[in-house]
DNA sequence: GAAAGGCAACCTACCAGTAGGTAGGGAGCT
DNA sequence: AGCTCCCTACCTACTGGTAGGTTGCCTTTC
């Protein structure tokens, strides 16, 4: 039985993932986990608490499993399919990247959550560049700007057509679309 | 002198764009355009109004913005430069295109504006996907998908990198990410 | 081993503020 | 007269948040 502050995260992790964060309210999630209103309140005093404990989580969570990924001993190209495919299955799911959701909320955000996010862009973004590093050295991928920068525009590309593709597209044109940019780096 | 409609327009335009859809209320929007709250609602009687007005308005001016650039008389690389340039001018601003925020929050709109929405995006894709065909007749970009699956490539990198830039990386990963893109059409 | 204290977790009941929305009135234009 | 536009005044529902009480488990103490 796992406890109730982590049942908590888990149906405010899907609430933003599906109607975002300011459509997200304490209610909600009362009414999802089985408590009272108040209770959450225990757990996480103010919403930012709350942001910021989804987002600490995620951190961990999404680097892990990313890492993951990179970690394999598959040649870069299929470890580009496979990060995508992570964005394919949220998406499967009606579910957006927790980063990419709470990003387009970021104005609305207070001063700690925001330093959370950005180092989380910052590390996930790292952590796609070593894919493109190998492919750099074993010949696998081509392109022309920094590993880093060619990371940060793989990732934008996912985080945006997971949003597009949700509106209009589906996971036809999501999994084309990212296929077409995949193959475009192999050439 | 504008007329109170289109003042309310460009006033939730920008909000929408700066803070998202389910930040920005009624009361905001009346406090600058200087008119009371219930006068917002002789002009848009419930929100979804709004919303459908919002994106109709959008369709129509990001749709000719759009139609401006690809009507030129320049190489296809450039004509995407130009449209990247149009997102960056957005994020200098602290403003994400419309269509991107509130796709954001597709699941918490009406059907109404969930259709127009969706021809918004169809059409914004064709608009650029010209490009695409553009750039393989006269030889100057190389993609493996078709046009529109390249154009929605494009389209939705353009949002995601909005979105994440404006978090984290800000106008140079941008600049940075969009040029690497497109010079590797180019090769 | 039993009583006593402390505390985490949850509850009911409440608060002020704000959300979107409505009713109805008055001014000005055609 | 009728219409557009904007107003004051109000409504209900819900927002995040607080106060204070109850329960039950874990220590500590005798």
């Amino acid at each position: 039985m796992v406890d109730t502050r982590t049942k908590i995260l888990d149906i405010a992790e899907g609430l933003v993932q599906r109607v975002g964060l300011n459509a997200m309210s304490y209610k909600d999630i009362s009414e999802a986990v089985g408590i009272r209103k108040a209770s959450i309140h225990h757990h996480f005093p103010k919403k930012e608490n709350l942001v910021d404990g989804l987002l600490e989580r995620c951190a961990v969570s999404y680097g892990d499993n990313y890492q993951r990924i990179v970690d394999g001993s598959e040649k870069a190209p299929d470890k580009l399919r496979k990060l995508a495919a992570v964005f394919a299955d949220g998406l499967n799911n009606n579910k957006l990247c927790l980063v990419g959701s709470i990003s387009t909320d970021s104005n609305t955000l207070q001063d700690s959550s925001c330093h959370i996010l950005q180092s989380t862009i910052k590390n996930t973004v790292s952590i796609f560049a070593a894919v493109f590093e190998q492919g750099r050295q074993e010949q696998s991928l081509t392109f022309t700007g920094t590993d880093e920068e060619t990371a940060f525009a793989f990732f934008s590309l996912l985080v945006g057509s997971q949003i597009v593709a949700r509106s209009h597209g589906g996971m036809q044109l999501f999994q084309r679309a990212a296929e077409g940019v995949i193959s475009g780096f192999e050439r």
